[in-house]
DNA sequence: TTATTTAATGATAATAATTATCAAAAAGGA
DNA sequence: TCCTTTTTGATAATTATTATCATTAAATAA
């Protein structure tokens, strides 16, 4: 895979934001480094670095796709509301492999813990009736 | 929640599916009881039962919702390739939730295992190297 | 039972996110 | 420098899902 210009800066961006963003607010937030970028070449870029293992690809709640630039093992909590998506903090030493009893034929690469709440954000606007 | 014929068998059919089908798997198997369903019914019953929490709604890999009607908490690993969704039997008396150290603000309501892997099905195309 | 109200349906248009296409530009050798 | 390959930007196409709306069915009241 070629270091471009392009492909550099959406790592760098996305390594440096901890808010899992999704393609087109990492988007909006390359294009201030980068003006002429095209959308296309995100979300293409995303994908390649996705598949290489270079960041991951978090697809849980919501329509659109979010994006980790962490890979280190850890666990998430989605937004039902909204989708925003947060990392927790587990108890340490899980291997979450080893819980597994009959893999129903699969070959698991992976295992993760994952939590689905409302976050911070729409609590507030539950309370104050917004929704 | 008016029981509509039509909502009564979305249900049934889903509960007798072991497979987590996409809206339009299970459109197709409906239809054979009921040929004049349209899709849109399929898609917003499966809305609302999810809502009223009679059934889940699974989103993980793939670009497709995909759903479950057993509610009962399990873990599941959904294909890379395919994102075939299969039920996957792990150790018992987990407490996923007391797992959790810090939730970052969230209001955890649910939390699960995890597994990403890839399917028999995906298995055996890869080595027919049919992709 | 019949009338009235309310919710659900079927058909299809609209939307939103993502992916595909393709000519032009950039990167990395030979 | 020239040549080959990959990537980019612009935009069209696709796909899944949601919205709209007139019609129909279900629940409730008279």
């Amino acid at each position: 895979m070629r270091i471009t210009n392009q492909r550099e800066i959406i790592l760098e961006e996305l390594k440096r934001l901890k808010t899992h963003p999704t393609a087109d607010e990492l988007y909006e937030v390359v294009k201030k480094r980068l003006p002429r970028i095209s959308i296309a070449t995100v979300y293409r870029n995303l994908e390649r670095l996705s598949e290489a293992g270079i960041i991951h690809k978090l697809e849980y709640g919501g329509r659109q796709k979010r994006f980790d630039g962490d890979v280190r093992p850890h666990s998430h909590v989605f937004c039902v509301r909204c989708g925003r998506i947060s990392d927790v903090d587990t108890v340490d030493g899980l291997n979450v492999r080893e819980m597994v009893l009959d893999p129903k034929g699969f070959w698991i690469k992976e295992g993760s813990l994952q939590f689905q709440g409302v976050c911070p954000v729409c609590q507030k606007e539950k309370q104050l009736n917004v929704n």
